[in-house]
RNA sequence: CGCGGAGUGGAGCAGUCUGGUAGCUCGUCGGGCUCAUAACCCGAAGGUCGAUGGUUCAAAUCCGUCCUCCGCAACCA
């Protein structure tokens, strides 16, 4: 039983503005995982929140004209909203904000102060005086505020630190153990080069120049640093106290997958694990870093005004084309770029033509040839083995997706589509249809290619939930389950089909990028 | 010489670990079919695999050097 169960979790996003379809990225894949491995008939917890605390968060809501509480709170149903318009299925959404999120952070704090992990030292930096601002030795360069340019004054003032170098010895060993710890594996080598090898410094993780965070109980003066109260998350999200046992905690704990971003892969590679030792804790099974979405090659950013949105884009497309397109398009080696164009492509070719076309093209037939019935039909192995196709693309599936390799599981299912379209072409049944005597064989080359689309709505589940519903609805089957599929000839025949009906209608690029234009402008 | 990633037909990618006729999707051109959403199927054109030197019978793949792009470089989430 404890071996079946499955927590994974994203990153939790900060809440000081509007998540982008860059960060909704994260999410979608989160949940395809989570949606796979429920299928696996794991027991799958997903987590995810928003991170309140913070400066810059203090700083945009005085700006606002509001409390931070109110702001961060206004930001995180935003992400809440999104995360839902996207048909994510998480089971928790933390707020760092909760109140046994507070006091768990707390609670640690002071015991890692208690039995000497954190101290109380000097942090020395440069300060600005004009931008009351704080700058550390690489930000400040020639000695100048890299914000308005002014000189800048040293600084000294005390701080609570975070006392790494008991613990980096057994991290360094850690990550050369398990290989899979961190993937893709370069990371882990650069996490290796850049940090671990010329040793780590201690990490300051207080703050006292502004109050937007856990109150460090004991020394009210400071607040707890936000990475620090952020990557315990990953266990308050399941109720961990360290008073009360919990037991959610003890079921879940540790965590097999968190989801993150390339850019913050140090705070989970690091800081995370550490922080987990001096707590006595198992670390985390796998961190799966991914790369950024680019809007045509260009970062995201409301500077440049070329902020995507998934609400937005939601407006223009449907939310499973989005999820579809977001996995599809990103490989794990590098960025990925998204641009209207390659959404409206990726629409009318992989789903409209390929998959929605196969599916109507076959169920008009099944209508049309067989009364509207699963035709009555063994599968028998033929030149075009439509049952050894089907299972050996499932097992690819599987393999890409137990990988992460979302876009290539996706390929998957697309070349099963198009295997599917050329055996309709080359076996054309609609001459058979003519012919009373071929009628076993129509009933055959129907039934295999029903059988193969339920395989395909399946296997699209994780990645287009309720298209792939539709779609198993259009073949009389309802049962959504990797079992299902452990071999070909297990759709019921004698089942009448719902009506065929378009799934993806085709997209007029030219309207559509005139509708997107319209609106952005 | 800070660390890591990437550079492959018009576009986006796979192949590089384990050398052996350069592959996929989209786009373009020609043909076929008519069950289907002007969809689908077949065929063709198009690449000195960033540059250069080396190892080898043989290099996109291994080794050396260089160029370009991107990310990270610690307390800014």
């Amino acid at each position: 039983m404890d071996s079946k169960k499955f927590y994974i979790t994203t990153s939790i996003p900060y809440a000081s503005r509007k998540p982008h379809i860059g960060n909704t990225y994260e999410i979608i894949l989160t949940d395809a995982i989570a949606r796979f491995k429920k299928m696996q008939n794991f027991d799958v917890c997903f987590c995810t929140g928003a991170d309140e605390h913070g400066q810059k968060i203090e700083e945009l809501a005085k700006k606002s004209g509001v409390s931070p509480a109110k702001y961060s709170a206004e930001i995180s149903n935003i992400i809440k909203n999104i995360w839902e318009l996207m048909d994510c299925s998480y089971d928790v959404f933390i707020k760092t904000t909760d109140v046994n999120h507070v006091e768990a952070v707390q609670q640690i704090f002071k015991k890692l102060y208690n039995n000497g992990d954190i101290y109380k030292g000097a942090y020395e930096g440069w300060y600005c005086v004009a931008c009351e601002s704080f700058w550390t030795n690489s930000q400040v360069g020639e000695g100048r505020c890299p914000e308005c340019q002014r000189e800048v004054q040293k600084t000294k003032e005390e701080a609570y630190f975070l006392k790494v170098d008991r613990y980096t010895d057994r991290l360094i060993q850690h990550i050369n153990e398990n290989k899979n710890f961190i993937v893709p594996n370069f990371y882990a080598e650069e996490i290796m080069n850049n940090f671990l090898k010329p040793g780590l410094q201690d990490f300051c993780i207080s703050r006292s120049s502004f109050s937007w965070g856990v109150k460090i109980d004991f020394d009210p003066e400071y607040v707890v640093y936000v990475w620090l109260d952020a990557l315990i998350n990953y266990i308050t999200a399941l109720g961990f106290n360290l008073n009360t046992p919990s037991e959610k905690f003890n079921r879940f704990w540790p965590a097999d997958l968190h989801v993150v971003g390339k850019d913050i892969l140090r705070f989970h590679a690091i800081i995370w694990p550490i922080i987990l030792m001096m707590l006595g804790l198992p670390l985390p099974k796998q961190i799966l870093v991914h790369q950024w979405l680019l809007y045509k090659s260009g970062k995201m950013s409301k500077t440049t005004g070329n902020v995507v949105y998934a609400d937005d884009l939601s407006r223009f497309f449907s939310v499973d084309a989005i999820r579809f397109y977001v996995l599809k398009a990103m490989p794990m080696s590098h960025d990925g770029s998204i641009s209207y164009e390659s959404i409206i492509s990726t629409c009318n070719t992989d789903l409209a033509n390929n998959i929605g076309n196969l599916t109507k093209r076959v169920c008009d037939m099944i209508y049309k040839y067989c009364d509207g019935v699963i035709p009555n039909s063994e599968y028998v192995k033929d030149e075009y083995d439509v049952g050894g196709v089907t299972l050996g693309a499932f097992k690819k599936y599987c393999e890409c997706m137990e990988g992460y390799d979302l876009s290539e599981a996706i390929m998957q299912i697309l070349n099963l589509a198009r295997y599917c379209n050329k055996y309709v072409d080359e076996t054309m049944p609609w001459a058979l249809a003519k012919d009373e005597n071929s009628k076993s064989a129509l009933n055959r080359i129907l039934y295999n290619l029903a059988e193969a689309i339920r395989f395909i709505s399946t296997m699209l589940f994780p990645i287009a939930p309720s298209t792939a519903k539709n779609i198993l609805k259009q073949v009389g089957a309802e049962n959504f389950s990797f079992e299902s599929l452990n071999s070909f000839g297990g759709l019921q025949p004698g089942v009448a089909i719902k009506k065929p009906e378009v799934l993806f209608s085709r997209i007029d690029a030219s309207k559509k990028l005139e509708e997107i234009y319209n609106f952005n402008s």
